[in-house]
Order: structure tokens, then sequence, then C-alpha cells
RNA sequence: GCGCCGAUGGUCCAGUGGUAGGACAUGAGCUUCCCAAGCUCAUAGCCCGGGUUCGACUCCCGGUCGGCGCACCA
């Protein structure tokens, strides 16, 4: 680790007491006694964690084309039994009566028989499966047999509305209220794939054990694009993150030895195969990228790709972004391939059509075989079978149509073959012109934790050094992030320092900066202030001012001072902020 | 959810069966014309509930929160 010898706390210990102190992040409710897993962040904590966004929106939305919606939280119960999620997310727990440990119930079934998703096994069944197998504790060896199976839901539950007509969920991802919503957004986005949607906003786990300050908590915001593609034409625009230099630990590496990450550009990791899809590599790059410029570690930074059992259940790959924080490897993003499986799954379930037109580059004539059954016949002759009858029909003019080529035609239904003359089904060949077809687009998903990429890069940038033979901390925050971005002193608080100093933080402020005001103590404890919370600059007033209209700006990481005229302060911030110029000390 | 450890001003800690002290921070003042200096004064605390006891911040039990390990992390 990069940080200066002398200091042995963790970083996580520094972050909790620098989130309390500075008002970053601390547990919310602590008056009430607390509740795990859910922070508040502070005034300095939410800009930060606004910045942030805003990083993330300007990278991932505005410069890709994408849109951005805002959805609901509360997600009624039919979307998520869809999607998968009910049954995915209810774990069914059993404890070993001798030792007390707990197991996964659907685990033990599944090392124990040739099950291989017994996590949708109705929790009633599981308990025969145990006694059926004679199931026993993994850790002590005593039987499981009759221990209760208990489930535990690992989303918030809520009634919406009065009674219990409408079971809902606070949503586990953003990702399904998008999703669910695919028609809408295929009609605005003209059913021209590739398009992407992103949402930005927070998502709810009912966590059995939070842990680790804002790693895992129990509600947490996320920034997730769902970029539906066409599966024909994987063709992102590769050319802008070719170069990029990823460090890779695919699953080859993972089960080799551990440790041996393959250090490769984007395009490489493509032409040897070791991320197999352009979109999904494409996106790896970006957010690589878009990793530096919010000032995360790149030295601290790897791409790590599931192993097939960890996969979620709607994931063909994944890869997560992973950072380095006091010796364990965080989760920070993760970038999915969901191929088809959640429009697949809203296509079934729903009312509505999740798929695209996806027009032919020659239309195609085709012949078809349909039937158009006569009601006035078959109604009569078959009662309130003739649905179920029609339905028989259509289906079986699509597989087989040489059937229809007698005078009659046989039909099972209810387990009973029917007869029917062809001359009642209105069957007929026709020569249709096609110009395209409905596709169902393939899904790849960047999904980002707000939380643990604030906490990142809190700690990424948590630094000391010695200035001037005293010890000092820093956030060597992005001046982008930074939840201040100038703080103007007043070298005195006499002499009409004061006045000066606060007309020029309230110019300053009219310019569009955020600006922090600071009279308190000497110079050099208010520059320690701005430097523990992350302000790139400090302008400070000084005598001279009123002799010469100039000022001092200081710089955060150097200490380096430079004298501006007050007329210049606001276009030499923009470009000390943006880094098109520095400061000469 | 299990096990071990912990909880004292805003923050970080010390400490006692007779209700507490430091450091830093904060506020006021003096000093100081550019990097946490010094001096004076001030504000501010024993996680919650029950038990033992004449008396509990201290001992015991339970809870809550936190750290670590196990499990879990769709």
């Amino acid at each position: 680790m990069s940080e200066a010898a002398g200091e042995k706390r963790r970083t996580g210990d520094r972050l909790a007491e620098l989130g309390k102190r500075r008002g970053f992040f601390f547990p919310s409710f602590e008056s009430y006694g607390g509740v795990a897993g859910l922070y508040t962040y502070g005034p300095n904590g939410a800009a930060l964690k606004r910045h942030l966004e805003d990083a993330w929106r300007d990278r991932f939305t505005v410069k890709e084309g994408n849109f951005e919606i805002h959805a609901p939280t509360v997600t009624p119960k039919p979307v998520l039994d869809a999607s998968g999620h009910t049954d995915a997310f209810d774990d069914m727990l059993i404890e070993c009566g001798e030792c007390g440990e707990t197991h996964r119930a659907d685990h033990l079934v599944e090392d124990a028989t040739e099950l291989e998703d017994a996590e949708s096994v109705p929790p009633e069944e599981m308990a025969g499966l145990i006694e059926d197998h004679d199931i026993r504790c993994p850790e002590c060896g005593a039987s499981l047999v009759d221990r209760p199976v208990e489930s535990f839901n690992l989303m918030f539950e809520t009634a919406i509305g009065p009674g219990d007509s409408t079971p809902g969920f606070l949503r586990p991802e953003t990702a399904q209220s998008i999703f669910v919503e695919f028609p809408r957004l295929a009609e605005y986005a003209r059913s021209e794939l590739p398009f992407g949607v992103t949402q930005i906003g927070p998502g709810y786990r009912n966590e059995i054990s939070p842990r680790r300050g804002l790693v895992r908590v129990r509600e947490f915001g996320m920034a997730e694009l769902e970029l539906f593609v066409d599966p024909a034409r994987n063709e992102p625009p590769l050319s802008s993150v070719a170069a990029v230099q990823l460090r890779l630990y695919p699953i080859d590496a993972q089960a080799a030895d551990g440790k041996s990450y393959r250090n490769v550009t984007v395009e490489e990791a493509l032409e040897r195969n070791i991320i197999q899809n352009q979109w999904v590599a494409y996106y790896v790059g970006l957010a690589r990228q878009w990793y530096d410029r919010i000032g995360i570690d790149p030295d601290r930074l790897r791409f790590r790709q599931h192993q097939a059992g960890e996969r979620a259940h709607y994931a063909t790959d994944c890869w997560d972004a992973e950072v380095e924080i006091d010796g364990a490897w965080i989760e920070i993003a993760g970038l999915a391939h969901r191929g088809c499986y959640d429009l697949a799954k809203h296509d079934e379930h729903a009312d509505d059509d999740y798929t695209v037109f996806r027009p032919y580059d020659e239309p195609v004539t085709v012949e078809r075989a349909t039937v158009a059954p006569d009601m006035g016949q078959l109604g009569p002759t078959f009662g309130e079978q003739a649905p179920a009858v029609v339905d028989a029909l259509e289906e079986l003019v699509s597989t087989e149509p040489e059937a229809f080529e007698g005078e009659s035609v046989a039909v099972t239904v209810d387990d009973t073959e029917l007869e029917i003359p062809v001359e009642h089904t209105g069957f007929s060949r026709e020569t249709v012109r096609e110009t395209g077809e409905r596709i169902m687009p393939e899904v790849i998903e960047p999904s980002f934790g707000i939380d643990r990429t604030v906490y990142t890069i809190l700690a990424h940038n948590l630094k000391q050094d010695v200035v001037d033979g005293e010890e000092r901390t820093y956030l060597a925050l992005p001046s982008e992030l930074a939840p201040t971005f100038v703080a103007v002193f007043p070298l005195m608080d006499r002499d009409g320092l004061g006045e000066r100093a606060r007309s020029v933080a309230a110019d300053l402020r009219a310019a569009g900066f955020e600006v922090a005001y600071d009279d308190s103590g000497n110079i050099g404890r208010r520059y320690r202030r701005q430097d523990e919370v992350g302000t790139p600059f400090c302008v400070t007033i000084d005598y001279d001012t009123l002799e010469d209209g100039t000022v001092t700006i200081r710089d955060r990481d150097t200490t380096a001072q430079e004298r501006v005229a007050i007329d210049a302060l606001p276009g030499t911030l923009r470009a000390l902020g943006n880094g098109d110029r520095t400061l000469q000390g």
C-alpha cells in the first residue's frame, strides 16, 4: 500500500472517522440506536456523490447518446416473478441442531443429489428431499432431517395501497424498471438498435449482515446502463477504446494460480478472446477510462470475470470491476452480458411485445400457409371446445401445413382426436412480401455501485505528506468531484480584508463555483481544513489585494501559490479545474 | 444468523462500585500579514433495558450498534 509509514490504522477506520467528523457519511438514525446497513451522506458526502453521479451521467448517458429515465423503486410482485427475483432472492436456510451452523438448504440438496437448480424447489418440498437423501450437517455430521427449513427473503416487502391485494417489493436492482418499460422505450428510440437506457437511483437488499461502512448496505445507489443490441450486428465504436490498458483476471487465471493477471489492451483482449463480446469489451474499456477520471488508483483496480457458479441467474458472462482497499478486493461494478433473458421473461409474462422490428436489407417473398377458421361451422359443431380447436389448427398449420392437403384434417383437443373438414378451416397458401422480422435484443449491462465507488474514491485519495515539517492529511480528489471547488480566506479578518474576501466569495458563487468561506484561526489551519475535505484550490485576500487587486491561489496537492488579478480569477480557476494549466509556485 | 471482541464530550482514547480525565476539534478573546504555533476562557460525554447493590458508567443478563471470523452477497 502506498500510505506513508507511521499510519497504522486501516483506511476503513480512518474513513469512518473522517466521514463522521467532516460530514461525508455516517450511520443513520443513531439517536434512536441506529440501524445496521443504512448510512446518511453529510454535506460533503452528498456533494461528492452528486458530482460522481454527474460524472457518470456525462460519460455513460450524455457522451454515449443514451437515454436516462427515472422509475419508481416500489415494484409490484408480478414484475419480479417474471424476472426471477422472487425465487432467486428467497434463500432457504437450515440450522444444524447440534453445532448451530446455518446452511443454505438448496446448496446441500444440490451437493447430495443430481439437482442443479434446487433453489427453485418449493420450501415445503425441501424437507422431504433432505429426508430422502438423509442429508447431514457438513460441519459436524449431525442429521438435518426434521430440522425446519426457513426461508429468508433478501427483498424488502411492502403492500401497495390498503389491504393485501397488491404485494410489492422495493426493487433489488434498477434494471428491471428499465426492462419492464422496454416497449415504450423502444418506441421512443424509434426501434433502432442499439440504444441504451440509463438510470441512477437506489436499490434495496435486506442483507443478512451488512459490513464495512458503505461497502455492504441495505439501501444503495446504483448507476446502470441497459444497452439493447442487435445480436447479429455486434458493432461498438471500438476504436475509441482499443488502446486502453486493462488488467484482466479471467476465469482460467483465477483457476490457475490466483494471481496471474492479463495486462492487455481492449483490442488485444478481443483478439486473444479473453473477452468474447465486443460490447462488453467496449464498456470495460470505457469503465477503465472513467475510473481514471474520477481518481481511482489504476494499480488497485482489476476486472475479474465471474466463475460460472457465481453468475447471477440472468447473466451469460460477467466482468466485475474490483478495487483493493485494506488488502481486500471489493466489487464496485459489474459488466454483464444478460443475453435476452429479461426481455424474454417479460415478453412471456406481460401483455406487451418485447421485440423490435428489424427490416431486411431487401424485402423477401415467402409462401406461407394460414388458416381462417369458419366459426359459423366450428362453433355449432364443437361448442365450448371451439376456441381450443382454433388454437390447435393454428399450431398445426405453422408446423405441418401438409396436413391440410386432404379432405379433412385431424387435431387433438383434450385427448380427443377430432376430424375437421379442411373447407371449414379456411386453409390457404399465399405468397407474402416480408420487409423484416421481429427480433429480441440482447442486453449489455454495465452496472455501477455508487456508494462503493464513493467509498473507494475516498479510500484511494486519502493521503498524507509533510509540509514545513508538519504532517498533513489531505484528500486528493479530482476537481470535478470535490465537494467544494474553491475556498476563500481573508489573511486576517480586519482592516477591510474580511469585507473584500466576502465579496470575492460572493462573486465566485455568482460565477457558478462551489465556494467555502473561512475566517477562523490562522491561515495554515484553514488550509488544512480544506485539505482534509479535498478542496482543490484556496484563494487568499491579503494586504496586497487592497493595493493592487490581486490574490493568491494555492494548490491543494503541491501547496504551490500564485498571484493573479481578481478579474482573472474565474477564468484561471476554470483552467486549473479542468487541467488546462497548473500553478507555478 | 452463529462465534470472539468492543461501545466514555463532535472525533480519538484513558479511567473508577460513591456519576469522570486527556488529546484533537469547536466557540470567544489576545497574539500572528500565507501552511494545524502559543496563551486565557468556554461549550460538551459514560449506547439502551432489566438485575445485583445503600449506591452501577463500572459487576451480571438481554438488546442495539460496530470490528473481525464463519455463513450469505441474487
